[in-house]
DNA sequence: ACGCTGCACTGAAGCGCTTCACCTGTCAAC
DNA sequence: GTTGACAGGTGAAGCGCTTCAGTGCAGCGT
């Protein structure tokens, strides 16, 4: 059986080849009823278009493009990506798109990624993660004939591309104020990654609110994964000034600092309060459960793929805040017992 | 500045475009000369092969693809996937293959994607993965004209395909024997997904293990989420014949265990040992640390892909054992005390 | 000298679609 | 009745590549 072409169904309904484009793809130049004839003829003879001829004639990949700059064995760590991935599909799903994801070890290996599916036609459009400071990609990517792209992060960073963001630094000062108001006034925070510019932005909002409050704040530096949040938890714990509360920057870190405070003697929530950015259902898994910042990261990868889809249509881009993530206070985070 | 085409190569090299196109797929049918002169006029110039063409006219996609049949906000639950893809992009980045991955909620929708790639040619091979029993894909697949598919799942389960597995029905039994010889003779078991295959296996093996040992052996059915690891859980500990070790089917449910465990005031390892199958670096978060059954996911990605490249080249196919899943007992099992 | 083989290379067809220039018939307007 | 506009088509070019039937030519045996 050999492949069903449009020349077939034009045959087989009495028109020419164009007219079947036309009626296929929706467009104007036949009929009503010639459209819904050939319509008909195509879906009883099985058709599928070929998405390489498609593209090949100008028109669109059906495709959009992922690439991940992490380290392969760290991917797993994060229920982030893989939710995210999720959320996307779910909008690309609707619209019959596939999504081209690619794993590469660094940022270079990502901008090669992009030429080479400008350069192939590849992909319609990608989908940006992980911003830094002064990120490459987003002076690439605002060229001129670049890639439709939808850039995930603060729009501070995103230089005018489009992006989604979600507001960081609101979350981060609410959870600061949140631990003063129950009685803590030594916060730390072990945070991630330094060259991500979130990382940035939630250290600057976490600084300005211990100041306002007149509280100590430390931070922890940390590269997210549960051995690094397991030491700064130790340095923290063990040092002069022992801190009453830690806010990590997502949760297999958390998790990590309940165990070592378990190991240390220390009791949660009545010594330390322990607040997870990110609430992924490891968070409930726990004893005491986690408190989080909780955010859905599903949907806020369909609100990517939405904007994603304007950009690919020639509709307007801009900058588009997505729910900012609550604070969702559970078994770790108590009154500061008075001492 | 227009796409650079191979005619653009073939003019500046003073050769046809015939000759540039075995010249850059490494075919017979140019002189070595002439080869490493278009070669050079390629690199120059820019060029990148455009894959639509390329498949358009019959050639390879450059594309494997994979699709995941399950909910998108379970998919965060298991850092298996994630560093499944990161081994399977491993070897795909070597060839400069893409991977096209697609979630969809059920097998229907996933045997309708894979006939809608096959019908658009848009990927050179799949690989499929959470094999049931007598699962519909394995027949669909096997059909005369099938897209090349490497399945993960055990050679029982995979009918004439190609297959990679692990033999999770000696990790099972070994871990069974491992706590038996630690003193432990009230065994249960958290399962997974029952229509699953590995489900199955894992069942039946534990089962045997437990029956041939003389002693306890029950199992507890879940979805995998960690709500239903710790009722299961629940109700494994304030049963009338409480287990003294319990083998899960996954870490986070393993870790949600341990959270009961505490709960009910029960001691972990000292009352209860417990052993996660999956060894993300969850497990080695938590505290104490979980004991695990722990195999290398991205490298078993890795070669899947190997198998698929096979496939895709037209090398024979066969079946493949990955490496066993290894016991790495931690903090979370000890030599039950005597009562 | 001759044919013959084999290598190096050419040129064009074809993959399945989109799109553009063009044709045809109808109908309203004058 | 003639024009013009317009809806509803047609047919072929073209997207960038692979591949296959040829072409030309050097080198060989006889």
């Amino acid at each position: 059986m050999a492949r069903i072409t449009i020349a077939d169904i034009a045959r087989r309904a009495g028109v020419s080849t164009g007219a079947v484009s036309y009626a296929l793809n929706n467009r104007p130049g036949v009929s009503a009823e010639t459209r819904s004839r050939i319509l008909g003829v195509a879906a009883e003879l099985g058709w599928e278009p070929s998405s390489a001829a498609r593209s090949l004639s100008g028109a669109r990949t059906e495709t959009v493009g992922l690439v991940l700059a992490r380290d392969p064995s760290t991917l797993g760590f994060e229920s982030f990506y893989m939710q995210f991935i999720a959320g996307i599909e779910s909008e690309l799903a609707a619209r019959s798109y596939g999504l081209l994801l690619q794993v590469v070890p660094d940022l270079d290996a990502e901008l090669r990624a992009y030429r080479k599916w400008r350069a192939a036609r590849r992909v319609d459009g990608v989908v940006t993660v992980d911003l830094r400071l002064d990120d490459p990609r987003v002076a690439w990517l605002s060229e001129p004939d670049a890639i439709p792209a939808v850039v995930v992060g603060d729009p501070a960073l995103a230089g005018d591309l489009t992006n989604v963001w979600t507001d960081d630094a609101s979350a981060m000062r609410e959870s600061v104020r949140y631990l003063h108001a129950v009685g803590h006034r030594r916060i730390a925070r072990v945070a991630g990654v330094t060259s991500f510019g979130h990382t940035h932005i939630r250290d600057e909002a976490f600084r300005e609110e211990v100041a306002q409050l007149g509280v100590r704040g430390e931070i922890g530096r940390t590269d997210y994964t549960a051995d690094q949040g397991a030491s700064a938890t130790r340095t923290l714990l063990t040092g002069p000034e022992r801190p009453t509360a830690i806010i990590y920057d997502n949760d297999v870190m958390a998790l990590a600092g309940l165990g070592v405070a378990s190991e240390l003697g220390v009791r949660v929530p009545a010594d330390l309060s322990i607040i997870a950015w990110d609430d992924s259902p490891l968070c409930q898994a726990t004893y005491p459960r986690l408190s989080a910042l909780s955010h859905d990261v599903t949907s806020f990868g369909a609100h990517v793929a939405r904007r994603l889809f304007d950009r690919i249509d020639g509709r307007t881009g801009g900058s588009f805040l997505d729910s900012t993530p609550t604070l969702r206070p559970r078994g770790t985070t108590a009154r500061r017992a008075e001492d």
